[in-house]
RNA sequence: GCUGGUGUGGCUCAAUGGUAGAGCAUCUGACUUGUAAUCAGACGGUUGUUGGUUCGAUUCCGACCACCAGCUCCA
């Protein structure tokens, strides 16, 4: 039997395993071999090889091995459970993006106390080592399994597997589990691991469905690698927006308004810049901006088609008798702008934005500080085009984004979102759209996801993730091809030939609303924003009483030129007033004695605590213009 | 919305079935200070709201509200 190798092809007899062929190539590299991979399919190491094929050897430093690591350490929880609490039910436990989980019902609710039992159980299978031994089983063998058990989960399981699929069952120690594989050779691979949480979860991400309770964990190839993980947490619960924004007076939240955040002035000044720098690049870019009201008739919203799939997050109100609502998108009313008058292709693209707070119900468990909130500020821009503009007008909007977010040092990656189950609209207009976006993507050269399903209900969309300083993705734009409001507001336009044509409407958003693009920023900097955000530039302090006057000359100095400074004059020692300033990440510092005073000078403390003495007020001035107006990152 | 948890002065946190205490912040006074906290004093709380149990509740129980961790959903 002729294997396939990374660079070279052997020879093997019928029946061999991975593992085998890992220990015939090295010792070493059959002590880090985690898995294998079969012309691109996860095997365990230990299953025999029937016929000719390519092998992959996947060591440690492969990110699939890090799957069949979570995997299998999610089955000694599983294990660990059941040897504890004999009656509790197993459902399912998969890999996650940075662990595991699995998902059970006991009979009494458990609480944080007995994670700690539980994983003092899991380190003795892990330290028993048991093999973990893989058997195709029919699915009649694995159904009586799991009902002579009485897990009613992996009943309901069983029956999903599709019927061409191999049924495969684990065993380690006394435990068994009905799995797709693969996993670890045995438990005693698993190094360093850890139960991290307990949570509820519906069976099948069902709310009708019971819920059941989660167990979250990690695991690691090595203790270092878990303490960096719990390292990265506790920067990013340092960083923590709702934290900061405590500290640094930027937003608060009140029990009179759940998810509808309050700026304060420090918060609203980043807020201004951020639209600032919107408005800046959307003229340059070709965009035009509008205001569309609040609240409008239900009439509107019944002709949009928000009021048959929007309702239940809609805020509603009757005046006069007439029923309004308070718009949860920005859309119906840039249709009402379009109409106003007949449109040619020769405007195309149209490009019309809006600065649309709106207001959604969101269901009160998902709130999240400024992430989810049920108020929020879209940057939104509806775009009217031709068919044939499509996609060099989604290149145009990428573009935008991509400058936009540089400026940041934001790194992005782009998802396409397909049809969802409920939708407006034919399957047909659907796979149109769809197809559309997916040759813009395509032409612009750009790699990117698909989610299945995952399209607003008036159809698909570009979604753009932004990855945050330390490593965490958030949705923010999105570019959203919508078929129907054109057809439901007779959307026309006169093409070249003077016929009346329905034009193609993109929404689109960069910043995705300012709410939570503020907030991702305010983690993504750890609150020290770049100067041109910076709600206080400078900070200007005296040293004693006996220059105060001076102190309060500089700061005017400041104000003169434009820049955000304050002044802190109180009578406290210099150390004092420089550790306040300090929390409050202030990015410039500057000292004034009565040596400064005396040669009409300043001293500056920067971020990174650099100081620099003797400096004149007017050459700094021009050092923070400059990177101001440059909307530099660094400082 | 669902599951579990939490709710004490502006902030961070103590304490108790017998009407709450510290630090920071604030205010006042003293000090006049040279690069991450000067000292002293004062002010500040119907312990989230609301019912109940109790001689007595902030503490125990219920409901509601909000927040937190997840689920579901999402800009």
């Amino acid at each position: 039997m002729k294997i396939q190798l990374r660079d070279e092809e052997r020879e093997y007899e019928v029946g061999v395993t991975a593992y085998d062929i890992a220990k015939s190539i090295s010792e070493g590299l059959a002590r880090v071999a985690v898995c294998g991979k079969i012309n691109g399919e996860l095997v365990d190491l230990a299953m025999p090889i029937e016929k000719d094929c390519k092998l992959d050897i996947i060591t440690n430093k492969d990110l699939e091995a890090k799957e069949v690591l979570r995997h299998s350490t999610a089955h000694v929880l599983a294990q660990a459970v059941k040897s504890i609490y004999p009656n509790a039910k197993l459902s399912i436990g998969p890999a996650t993006d940075d662990g595991y989980y699995y998902d059970f019902e006991f009979k009494t609710p458990i609480n944080n106390d007995d994670l700690a039992k539980i994983e003092a159980e899991m380190k003795k299978i892990i330290k028993a080592d048991f093999e973990i031994k893989r058997k195709v089983v029919s699915r009649q063998e694995a159904l009586d399994w799991a009902k002579s058990e009485g897990e009613i989960y992996k009943i309901e399981l069983v029956n999903a597997i599709p019927e061409d699929e191999t049924v495969t069952m684990y065993t380690q120690g006394d435990f068994t589990d009905v799995c797709r594989g693969p996993h670890l050779r045995s438990t005693g691979m698993i190094k360093a691991f850890k139960l991290t949480k307990l949570a509820g979860a519906y069976w099948r991400g069902d709310e009708k469905n019971k819920m059941l309770t989660r167990i979250y964990g990690v695991v690691f190839d090595k203790n270092s690698e878990m303490e960096e993980y719990f390292k990265m947490l506790e920067e990013a619960e340092k960083r923590d927006h709702r934290k900061l924004g405590k500290e640094l007076d930027l937003f608060f939240l009140s029990d009179y308004a759940p998810g509808m955040p309050f700026f304060m002035p420090k918060g609203q000044t980043v807020i201004n810049e951020l639209i600032n720098f919107w408005r800046e690049e959307h003229k340059r870019a070709g965009y035009v901006e509008i205001t569309t009201p609040m609240a409008m008739n239900r009439k509107l919203w019944e002709k949009s088609g928000h009021w048959d799939h929007y309702k239940k997050n809609m805020y509603t109100f009757k005046a006069e008798n007439e029923p309004f609502a308070i718009k949860p998108m920005n859309c119906p009313g840039g249709m009402l702008y379009y109409k106003e008058r007949m449109h040619s292709y020769k405007e195309f693209p149209l490009r019309v934005g809006e600065l649309g707070k709106v207001h959604r119900h969101e269901a009160s468990g998902t709130l999240h500080g400024l992430f989810r909130v049920r108020c929020f500020t879209q940057d939104d821009a509806h775009i009217f085009m031709t068919k044939d503009q499509i996609e060099s007008e989604i290149a145009n909007i990428i573009s935008l984004v991509d400058r936009m977010y540089k400026v940041f040092g934001l790194e992005y990656h782009l998802e396409l979102s397909t049809m969802p189950d409920k939708h407006i609209g034919t399957v047909k207009e659907w796979q149109h759209a769809e197809t559309c976006l997916k040759n813009a993507l395509v032409g612009i050269g750009k790699d990117f996801v698909i989610n299945e399903g995952d399209g607003a209900f008036y159809g698909p969309k570009i979604d753009i993730h932004i990855k945050d300083a330390i490593g965490r993705t958030w949705q923010c734009g999105t570019i959203q091809l919508d078929m129907q409001l054109p057809k439901r507001f007779e959307l026309e336009y006169v093409a070249a030939d003077g016929s009346r044509q329905e034009p193609i409407m993109v929404h689109r958003v960069v910043y995705g609303s300012l709410e939570r693009f503020f907030g991702v920023i305010t983690e993504h900097f750890a609150g020290v924003y770049p100067l041109w955000l910076a709600p206080v530039q400078a900070i200007v302090m005296n040293v004693s009483e006996k220059s105060e006057a001076y102190a309060e000359k500089v700061y005017k100095e400041l104000g003169k030129a434009g820049i955000r400074a304050e002044l802190d004059i109180r009578a406290e020692k210099i150390g004092y007033k420089i550790r306040a300033a300090q929390m409050q990440k202030i990015p410039y510092m500057i000292i004034v004695g009565e040596n400064e005073a005396n040669n009409g000078t300043i001293s500056i403390r920067k971020r990174g605590n650099i100081e620099i003495k003797d400096l004149k007020t007017k050459d700094l001035v021009k050092e923070m213009k400059n990177l101001i107006d440059s909307r530099a990152l660094e400082c």
